[in-house]
DNA sequence: GAGGGGCGGGAGAGCGCTCTCCATGATGGG
DNA sequence: CCCATCATGGAGAGCGCTCTCCCGCCCCTC
């Protein structure tokens, strides 16, 4: 009963069902999509036939008048991943020979999954999409040519709107999409003011409770590792922290920027360990330098939490697998990709629906690094 | 240069591209898609009028008659990360509600992500694709209901064909598949030989690379974690680790199961360590549960690799992130992705090719640990 | 019992593209 | 110089679906 009936191989369409059935296109039509009263004898008839053929809605058909692919594409731009050493970016070339693509160890998508926050984010988006009927269609737009396929894409409509990861303050990508008028939802606040919702963190207020956390814990000669600080989340999070601890009468903190990894936590913590042997509190801005951070501090013969206590950021899967579980200030990051998911949604069933944005509180979550 | 030239809004098609430069639609057609001859001064003229009007091909459309749409389905299915407790499966409900979603903590997407597993996966897929101007759309199939919809999916003609990747031996996706004639690879051989291409690793000689590791190292009380016994992965490593160790004069060897999470790992080494606290070498099953081996060693005194030498498997990032870094075997998981999806465009090009499957040799990485 | 409204089904016009077929003009060989 | 051959552009038929009309019928009301 699921095979085609058709004396060619092909699949079967419309036209074999309401032949099956004994009525019209439209009147299968109907019935396939729900949409208007069809006799509840008739409809039983079709269900029959659509079930005796095989038949399955041809998506591109159906698109082609629709003007609706209920695909999303999933855009990962910029990194945010690496050390902000480079600056400039846009190294990659477009890679065409049979010698591209392979071993990825270096490469852009390597380095997006070598964070456990793209991970989180697919969940949540995936998980708030998956319901709906949406698929989401993985891109990743790291240099000019990648970002141009990302608005070809779109414009093809090829889906019906943007998610877009993107963490660079310069990343040039959510302007395009919003000039272009495309539908999209960015994950951080835009670095130029843009007519595109977003959904973000309050960078600041995590690092406030970060920096509070640490001072009521008794420590007084506290120091950070940073973020990049050509990303928002980065600078944001150090200038929280910064301001949190001024105003508790620490003016000076040490600041040793990173990049988000584990190895610029690690070479991080080192200078700091150098220039302040006596340090006794540390804040990294995301898990995984933090983690590197105690695998230093360890190395160094310090305790952590009795030597120098540790609060990370994110709340990602390493938090609670390292030793000791980090305390750390938890992003929802789940949520946030569905609120982003379903900003967009929003936005698809009513296209003259003003930008909005959400902006997300942290939470401290207390395990024992801190 | 990039906006429409149409009265209305609606984005610029074909006819309104050959109208501008005085031409017919096919021979549009013709230039866009570079096939067949067109007069060198004419392609100009087309040329023009593409970018003046900003015209894209509608993928809708061009989908209904080639029968391509050049994306294909990122399938994870089953899921080898959970712990093999469960047993049946197939826990989860299609979750219709404004309440499911969100919060994926526990989700089955959460749990495939936590693994760096499919990140890697997803990287080698990805970084082949992408210069190929292919499109990955991600699905999950671990339940009855979502492998319908991966089947409808490709049925439906919303993508040319599947990349699987099916870890738990039951799975009944890749036989589904096969059964419907759709073109897919899978990553890990099925466990019914079916008319369906794969990658795998040799299991069983990564396990023997690690037996003889541990053995040339001097190790004598050996044990083993490993992976959970329904998934061929895990077995495989486990009767490959134990047949090796055999042949060296080592019959018995201690097993705890676990079920590829770094807490299941932790579990495992508590029972081991509780039954048999003279172990001086273990193998785990992979590197999640090597790095969870290693904090419980840890916390029961024991240094890592002097007390206690540490094989893990894969060599996934985490591996050289831990303390100490891993020595572990080597699966070249985005090589192996990759050739998945190069395995699957060669299939879709030439559709009466056979299917063939390619198995990839592990390779010991020596770090710290061992 | 007649008229009007509403309900339910069918016909058919596209959506934007590709591709086959045909027409036309140029080319070359006998 | 004529006709077969080739090269190149145009016309038009769909691909499978949705959706707007339109039409017929039933029921309700007066």
């Amino acid at each position: 009963m699921t095979d085609a009936l058709r004396s060619d191989g092909a699949a079967p369409t419309l036209e074999d069902v309401a032949r099956a059935a004994g009525v019209s296109r439209a009147t299968v039509s109907r019935v396939v999509n729900g949409v208007r009263n069809v006799d509840p004898a008739i409809q039983e008839t079709v269900r029959q036939a659509v079930s005796v053929t095989g038949y399955r809605p041809n998506r591109a058909a159906r698109s082609l008048v629709t003007r609706r692919t209920d695909a999303v594409a999933l855009v990962v731009s910029g990194t945010g991943v690496e050390p902000a050493a480079g600056g400039g970016g846009e190294a990659e070339r477009p890679g065409e020979g049979d010698a591209a693509g392979r071993g990825g160890e270096g490469s852009f998508t390597a380095r997006v999954f070598a964070d456990p926050f793209f991970g989180r984010v697919v969940t949540g988006v995936v998980d708030y999409l998956r319901p709906r009927g949406i698929h989401p269609v993985l891109m990743f737009a790291e240099a000019s040519w990648a970002r141009d396929d990302v608005v070809s894409y779109l414009r093809q409509g090829s889906a019906d709107g943007a998610l877009i990861v993107s963490t660079h303050a310069e990343d040039p990508l959510p302007a395009l999409v919003a000039e272009a008028g495309l539908p999209a939802v960015l994950y951080a606040r835009p670095a130029r003011p843009a007519r595109i919702s977003y959904v973000d963190l309050a960078h600041r207020d995590g690092a406030r409770l970060a920096a509070e956390h640490l001072l009521a814990r008794g420590c007084r000669r506290i120091a950070t590792i940073s973020g990049p600080l050509d990303i928002p989340a980065g600078a944001d999070r150090l200038a929280g922290f910064q301001e949190t601890m001024a105003r508790h009468g620490h003016p000076y903190i040490p600041v040793a920027e990173g990049g988000f990894t584990q190895e610029s936590g690690e070479a991080a913590m080192e200078r700091l360990l150098a220039a302040h042997p006596g340090l006794d509190g540390v804040f990294a801005g995301n898990d995984l330098m933090a983690t590197g951070a105690c695998h230093v501090l360890r190395e160094h013969g310090r305790r952590v939490p009795e030597d120098v206590a540790v609060v990370g950021f994110d709340d990602s899967g390493v938090a609670a697998a390292c030793r000791p579980p980090l305390t750390t200030v938890r992003q929802p990051v789940e949520d946030m990709a569905a609120e982003m998911a379903r900003l967009l949604l929003d936005r698809l069933a009513e296209p003259e629906r003003p930008a909005t944005s959400v902006i997300f509180e942290p939470t401290l979550v207390v395990r024992a690094s801190a």
